[in-house]
DNA sequence: AGGTTGGTGAAGCATGCGCTTAAGTATCGT
DNA sequence: ACGATACTTAAGCGCATGCTTCACCAACCT
């Protein structure tokens, strides 16, 4: 999933996804390389499950799915809030020790 | 960014530092893998700005910051926040038609 | 002082990844 | 029917990645 992210290409053909459904020969257009290195890209974002497929005579036109990128926003959202709940324990820990140094030691 | 979280190992030491800081030794211990290849790992999540790091005498401590987090977060919501606001366009559009339909064509 | 601990750096190796070429196949337009 | 279009599949190549080993250094402990 985010190993499916992590290609440059690959964020570029999400990112042209993300304006709407596209035949394989559109998503290569722009991108300086083969048709064959597209649909490669292709078929890992797919095996991801951030692009689903259908085949229609000739042509393949693909469409964001957006429930893996929902998950990977998930997992991020998650971890940060985590630490960042953390960081407010520490923060809240400091502020009453400070406290307890104005007060004198264990009064 | 998305690349340094593409690995699983690099994940869990996300994973592991977002319930606080920890040395590099306590990042290795549950990581069948020698301290070289956590240390290595260390500095692209380091690299990718999704740790910071500090040594002190001969310890060097690490803690995760969040805001290369926040700018993938952001990434993916946004591409999702696109694909989603078409894809209710595409509906309005879709009964937008069909009360066309219902009225006649052109009246 | 001398051993132990915690980390660093370089070199090497196996595997995976991104890409290309080349040779198909199926469908569409005329 | 014939050529053009839109992929598909397989093989191969070069470079990046993930890991290991080994040698090394700088604190720390006693």
């Amino acid at each position: 999933m985010f190993q499916a992210l992590a290609d440059p290409n690959r964020r570029q053909m999400v990112q042209r996804l993300c304006e709407g459904p596209a035949s394989v020969s559109e998503l290569a257009a722009p991108l300086a390389m083969t048709l064959s290195a597209v649909v490669q890209h292709l078929s890992v974002l797919e095996g991801a499950g951030l692009v689903r497929t259908q085949k229609i005579g000739r042509v393949r036109t693909c469409q964001l799915d957006t429930q893996a990128l929902r998950a990977a926003e998930r997992w991020i959202s998650e971890r940060r809030a985590l630490w960042e709940r953390r960081f407010d324990r520490l923060g809240a820990f400091l502020a009453e020790q400070d406290q307890d140094v104005k007060q004198g030691d264990e009064p």
